[in-house]
DNA sequence: CCGGTATAGTGGTATATACAACTATCGAAG
DNA sequence: CTTCGATAGTTGTATATACCACTATACCGG
């Protein structure tokens, strides 16, 4: 059994979230399961009641878990990978689908920013930003054009960088030190026109999944606004919904 | 200023919570404005800040805050307004879009369940379940067409209700006592075949949003499974995603 | 045998306290 | 005028304690 570094830099709460993590990764906690409960957790890794509690809730939070008032805490039986409704670079979400992802770059460029991708990056229209125009094949088979606008001081240096086979994301994070937290997105069905048929390979009037999306660093900061179309009959988008109390 | 009553039924931090999301509302608190800190806020209203912070943790969780360590927490500048990215039925969606809902009900009635939903709404195949076929209409234009399939002890008495005139999400959470909490959903692009042309008035091979989603109520319980088919052109989807830590 | 009550478990809510890590500002010294 | 250090603010993490509300189980009495 795994234990909780009390001198560990990574703060105990998020140490018992992995282990539980993992114990659901490796099968040992099953869908359905009841786990022990937070005073049992709390006693056996040597943490406070209140401690392990927020472990879980994290874990509740995002679907691993859900809690019954005086029964318990129980592992999620839905169906849907938490990788596949999260947020992830093109690379990542194909190796979730267990498809062999691949980038052909089109172009790579600094342009100014036009109004609409101005606004959406919160920046001032005709501000040099970095535009990347690439192909994403999914084994080996043309599955969507997506059109990158990035913009964070420094962004210049991303045309030195081989974006064909280096995921864009992890980019950002390791060596530009930008985590992606966080993104809108908007999902709309079309069609297929000419240009996007000669790189999709597909006939014109195909169906298509247009979508738009603004990715989020630290402080709410937009850093990446990113068009793609998709070749409909090849891609399921896949999302999890909240009902909240709403702002009426 | 709104006070927190100490002994409403309803906990302290939930009333925090709603205390500061009608500021947002109303506009008191704009995008980007800093908010009073967690120890202010928790003398302001007589309460802990540990009570304090769990209101604003919530809210951070709702997308409607972000905090900076060392600096303090901020009204998000976030575009998609929170209405449009919970899970909510096609009544509420449509006001949200400042559109005029409809409906019309193609059938409504008891049928066995086949392989397919009684999989996604963990029931054995065969057991008799409420189907119900809907066209829906925003501003008097037809929209979507949808299928959903609710199954729980006493859905049969749903024949009886009135499903062109109520939102039958209001319906299973006022007179069922069956809220529905998070849903997972699938959306696939794809093209107007002629039943579908017919119902939505739109030439076959039109564009088409195509989603499947399966709603849980309480204790993670599926109750319902729903199939749609929106006109592509009349309807964005949005979403939020947030990077998680990944089942690796 | 059934129903009601008591008890022991669970998660939910709340407060108090302490310290860590980060950020901003101000004042002093060079 | 600039830089550095100190201080005061913030959020982040952690523990302890207490009580509430819900659930399940067992036992007892009718």
């Amino acid at each position: 059994m795994s234990t909780i570094v009390r001198k560990s830099p990574l703060p105990r709460y998020y140490q018992l979230k992995e282990i539980m993590r993992e114990k659901i990764r490796s099968g040992e906690w099953k869908p359905g399961d009841l786990i022990p409960s937070e005073r049992e957790l709390g006693e056996q890794y040597g943490i406070s009641r209140m401690t392990a509690r927020q472990a879980i809730t994290e874990l509740v939070n995002e679907g691993l878990f859900y809690r019954e008032q005086g029964k318990g805490t129980f592992v999620s039986r839905r169906k849907i990978t938490q990788q596949l409704i999260h947020l992830t670079g093109f690379t990542e979400d194909m190796k979730a689908r267990g498809q062999q992802p691949g980038t052909r770059v089109l172009s790579a460029e600094m342009r100014p920013a036009d109004e609409a991708v101005a606004e959406r990056l919160r920046i001032k229209p005709g501000l040099q930003i970095f535009r990347l125009h690439r192909l994403r094949l999914a084994d080996g088979e043309p599955l969507a054009i997506e059109v990158s606008h990035i913009s964070f001081i420094g962004c210049e240096k991303l045309l030195e960088e081989d974006l064909e086979h280096n995921s864009l994301y992890r980019l950002l994070e390791t060596k530009y030190g930008l985590p992606l937290l966080e993104a809108d997105q908007e999902l709309e069905a079309g069609l297929i026109g000419s240009e996007e048929a000669q790189y999709l390979k597909v006939p014109v009037g195909s169906p298509a999944l247009f979508t738009r999306r603004v990715t989020y660093t630290e402080r709410n900061q937009p850093i990446e606004y990113a068009s793609s179309v998709y070749c409909g009959n090849k891609y399921v988008f896949y999302t999890h919904m909240k009902r909240e109390q709403l702002l009426s």
